[in-house]
Parts: structure tokens; sequence; C-alpha cells
DNA sequence: CAATAACTGGGAATCGATTATCATGTCGCC
DNA sequence: GGCGACATGATAATCGATTCCCAGTTATTG
């Protein structure tokens, strides 16, 4: 499997991120290296494809990706920034919400508000 | 306030509804009565801008509304389908879940699935 | 019934997100 | 150094969702 220099990069980064990304918000941290935004597309399907990302929905319509590796977590999104943050936990009760006859398979948990450095640094 | 006959059958389906639509959902379960797609919308704008409807993003990236008057509610996404139902009750502990510094206003609860008609039936 | 204003449906236009295309660049290997 | 295969960046093309536009229809009022 060859793996590309431009691609490895894209995948550096989503690693050491707090949270899942976005493409926009991918490419924009890789304003400088000179990537271009089809190569941020193309790691992050190859990525999917080879089960190294996982795409995600949080809110606000788009899609983001995360490396698969990580524990079962939910997300914060900051109403201002618009970046989703990584949480750690869970929470109890979903259960008791399912309907009869409703099989659950999946549940996510979304937290929306202020981060900290938009609800207290500006 | 002059209410147009299309709109208020627009907004009758969806206070009819056992959980939010998005557009099309919506524009297919009047097929039949000649509304067109560009009423649906407008109902739905209109709708939201007055206060009636709420639009919500549960998940499958489109926007669904629902009527404003609801309790605090979730939803249920049934993979299939790709229906929203509405669910009754909350859950605890999601205060553990935000960060320090972070602040929370909202937050949506999905549980994903298969709905009765769905993993039964079909 | 006429006059006016709002509503309507259909299709064109727009918008953002993603993908395809293509000429060029780069890497591994001999 | 030369070759072949894949990677890359810029841009065009595509796609779905939503809005705009326009001519015809309908409601309301007098």
């Amino acid at each position: 499997m060859r793996r590309a220099k431009q691609q490895l990069t894209v995948l550096r980064v989503l690693g050491e991120a707090d949270g899942p990304l976005s493409a926009r918000e991918l490419w924009s941290r890789l304003s400088g290296t000179g990537v271009g935004l089809a190569t941020v597309y193309r790691a992050l399907r190859r990525g999917v494809e080879e089960g190294a990302l996982e795409p995600v929905e949080v809110l606000g319509g788009g899609v983001r990706y995360e490396p698969k590796d990580r524990a079962h977590h939910h997300h914060f999104l900051c109403v201002i920034c618009d970046h989703a943050f990584d949480l750690f936990g869970c929470v109890e009760g979903l259960e008791s919400l399912i309907p009869d006859g409703f099989q659950m398979t999946a549940h996510e948990v979304v937290l929306v508000g202020t981060c900290d450095a938009c609800g207290n640094g500006a």
C-alpha cells in the first residue's frame, strides 16, 4: 500500500486534532503547506475506504472525519467557532427512550454551547 | 395575517406527523394535492419566521421541521426508511460530560436503528 | 363583477460541497 | 539517468438542496 506524503500529512493533522474536522477545517489548518483541497478530499475518502477514518455528522450540515481508533465518545459543538470537540464518557438512560418494536444500533449525543476560548477568552 | 390555503395544508401535515419532516418528505406526503415544492419551502420558511416551526438537524444531512410547541424531546432515526421519530423523555448525566470552561446551552440526543415497521414488518 | 394584492406551480438560477479531469511532479526501482 | 506508476494542485463539472422569477390563479373588499 503506497502512502503518499500529502495524504499522510492530512491523516496526521486529523490524528492530532481535539475533535472531528470537516474537509474545509482540515484544509485551513494546512494553509501554507500548499496542499490542495482536492488532495484533502482524496485523503479523507481513501482513509475511510481503508478503515482508518470514520465520517461523523455532528451538526451544522457538514460531515466531519475522525480517526476510527478512538474510544466511544461524543461531541461538543461550539456555536461561535463552529468547532466540534471530543468529549469523554457517555450517558445513562438511553434504553428507556426506545419505543416498543424499535431496535437501537447506535446513538449520538451532541452538546451545544460555547467552548472555553470563545466563551471566556473573547 | 393572511394565511394561504396551501401553506395551511403544509402546516397541518407537519402538525400531524410523528416526527420532524424534511422538505422532500413533506412534499411526498402531499403528492396528489398538487402542492408545489416551492410552496412547501415557502411555508416552511414562513413558519419559522413566524415562530410556529422549528428547524432541527437530526442526522442525514438535511434539515427537518417540527412544530415549535412540542415539549422537550429527542429523536430516533430509522436507517432503513430514513424517517425521524419523536421520542419522549430525556437522559441523565449530560452535565458530567461538559469540559471545564465550556458553557452548554442545548443538547441533542439521537438514537439510530430500525423502526418497528422496517425492523419487523418488512 | 371589478380591482388589487397575495398565493401558486413549474422551471430556471443559485449555492455550497464534493468529485472528475488533466497536465505536471515525484518517488521507487533498475 | 531513465522509466513507469501513482500523487498532486488547479479548475471544471456535477450533485442535491434551496431560492428566485414569472405568468396565471385565487381571495378579499367594495
